[in-house]
DNA sequence: GTTAGCACTCTAACAAATTGAGTGCTAACA
DNA sequence: TGTTAGCACTCAATTTGTTAGAGTGCTAAC
């Protein structure tokens, strides 16, 4: 285990690595922060850390640099849980206020939050099956040969779309057939209703062929909308803020991966289980990103994940303020979502 | 008037320097395109050329560049039209077939394709106002104490959102309500609804203020959504693969005005009037990007303007290409629209 | 255990030398 | 008169050389 000095300086190291991407040397620790100790001393310290594996020299006379071991050791021990100044605070509130129309609004703001408070890239997954409940389909009259079926479910989501009057049906027979399928689907999950439930539904309504696939394309779009995940991208600009991605190509290689949203979304929902989840280069498995550190945070409301964000960036990430960042946001949208439901 | 030897030289210079970015000399010239000519007369040629304003010279041993006069004689005058491989025009189809389901798709899709082919950023603007046509309004009842109110419009679009339901109030007066609202506005366009029209019915139907106002509130949203104008962007990553933003400097301030969506519609707004708009260089207004070149198509339906789309890159663009597949979009454009509207 | 002192290392920054692509001019040629 | 070979000249880019500075590791003294 490592002495308190130990533990001292490395954290200093990496602090000081973290704000200025610059290899740290023994003589900017002993100058910057008052350890009562002289540089030579602190060269012994730090020359114990690179043995035990915390420290990396670029070069035999560059300062030194935190190793991913120590990244992890700092995440695990060192970093202390933090709090957003007010200033902070207020300027998200803000930025969630900008736009909120939606659901997806506040997905994509949360994004946009994460990457400008953090100054990386960010992203957020949101699980989209809210267990909305069939509630019933109504027509309605639109001209002489169309009508708009509905779909309406308890959580006052409507979807809708046209449908062709089957030539000579009476309006009295249209409301009929919407009572009957919605006597038959009524209280189900849009999640649970299934092909063989709705070919059931098709046996028994058989005679209306062409409104009945109408209504079975509406049904299965919604359902499929409420199963959809959905992935929002924030701060891809960023990147070109950090020093590590002053190199072109290594922009292009990591926006490249960004692009795939497959690729994206599997990343994420590998990382799902677990509320909080730090990984640091190589701990990642997904290839072309392994310089790369992720944080990353699921949020569940009832026991059910309904997102998780992210951050990406390079290893040498302020990871404090990114957790008390997450921590935050994870507060807020909380609320937002509680109060959604009512 | 320049004479045919010079046009053709001219025109291999810009050409040369569109493939390869570099700057073109008499030798390349002479080696690479068999003209029957030596370097040395080449050289006479481009001195003109530079005297007549054709051609720059970095500095006094580099070879030649085109400038923007030059461009604009090229675009002008010495461009022939070109049309798409059947390969390209696969690959078009098949990236408009991958994701299509409202229309917003296909212009994000446009957005995509338009930046893919020629390898800049692109920016396609949708203008929403279709025309929609007021119809009816309905109250759909949700649970004892909500309603979903829908507003239906000729079109067959619904916008629709959950209200209260003022204590009391039986289902009858809700549709007599209704009723009343549709047969003051039944008709009327969505963009003439104008607010004092909304205070005369208020005034007409001022005892139900809380489910009025909610009214209030959803057709207006759905008359903003009418007239709103959306902006997609493609490609911003394409920027990285030109050598003129191979400094990151660059990048982030062309990005930085492409983020602004307010910048980028005004933009694009301003070269409306024209089919085919080319800007090059300065001739653009707009300070940020007058180092870049701008080619833009408008799009009409039975003389509406129904979308713009553009490419913006290095004055140093292949105009060709660009122009021959946003002709090609275009058609494409044309027939699904048409359709849509059957 | 701590520290001052010092030799040693290695990069970044700057300067000087070299290279090579390209031009402009001149004189000769068809 | 238009074309071309030849040659001196220019200038950025590359290479090579030099220096300064930041940092280390070791040793000996405290």
């Amino acid at each position: 285990m490592l002495n308190d000095r130990k533990k001292k300086i490395l954290q200093l190291i990496i602090e000081d690595y973290i704000s200025t991407a610059e290899p740290v040397g023994s003589r900017t620790i002993a100058r910057k922060y008052d350890l009562g100790i002289s540089p030579a001393t602190i060269r012994n310290e730090m020359s114990d850390l690179e043995l035990l594996g915390y420290l990396e020299k670029p070069h035999t006379s560059a300062g030194r640099v935190p190793s991913a071991q120590a990244y992890r050791f700092y995440v695990d021990s060192l970093i202390e849980p933090g709090s957003l100044t007010d200033n902070d605070m207020a300027l998200i509130n803000s930025w969630y206020k900008e736009r909120r129309r939606n659901i997806d609004d506040i997905f994509q703001s949360t994004a946009k939050i994460l990457s400008r408070m953090t100054q990386n890239v960010s992203m957020v997954l949101a699980n989209k099956d809210t267990g909305a409940v069939f509630r019933y389909i109504k027509f309605l009259p639109l001209d002489s040969s169309h009508a708009i079926l509905c779909i309406v479910t308890d959580d006052g989501n409507v979807d809708n779309c046209v449908v062709e009057i089957p030539l000579g049906m009476r309006p009295e027979e249209m409301d009929y057939l919407a009572g009957r399928i919605s006597s038959v689907l009524e209280g189900k999950e849009l999640s649970e209703i299934s092909d063989e439930l709705l070919s059931a539904l098709h046996m028994d309504v058989a005679e209306d062929k062409v409104l009945f696939t109408s209504f079975l394309q509406a049904i299965k779009r919604m359902s499929r909308k409420q199963n959809e995940q959905r992935v929002f991208l924030g701060g891809t600009k960023q990147l070109l803020n950090q020093p590590e991605f002053r190199d072109v190509e290594r922009v292009k290689s990591l926006l490249g991966i960004l692009e795939e949203e497959k690729v994206v979304r599997d990343l994420l929902v590998a990382g799902e289980d677990s509320g909080l989840k730090i990984t640091i280069g190589t701990e990642n498995k997904f290839t072309g990103i392994q310089d790369c550190s992720m944080v990353q945070a699921t949020y569940r409301l009832n026991g059910k994940i309904v997102g998780t964000m992210a951050v990406l960036g390079p290893t040498r990430m302020e990871y404090g303020k990114v957790i008390t960042v997450m921590d935050y946001l994870h507060k807020y949208l909380k609320t937002i979502f509680e109060q959604e439901k009512e």
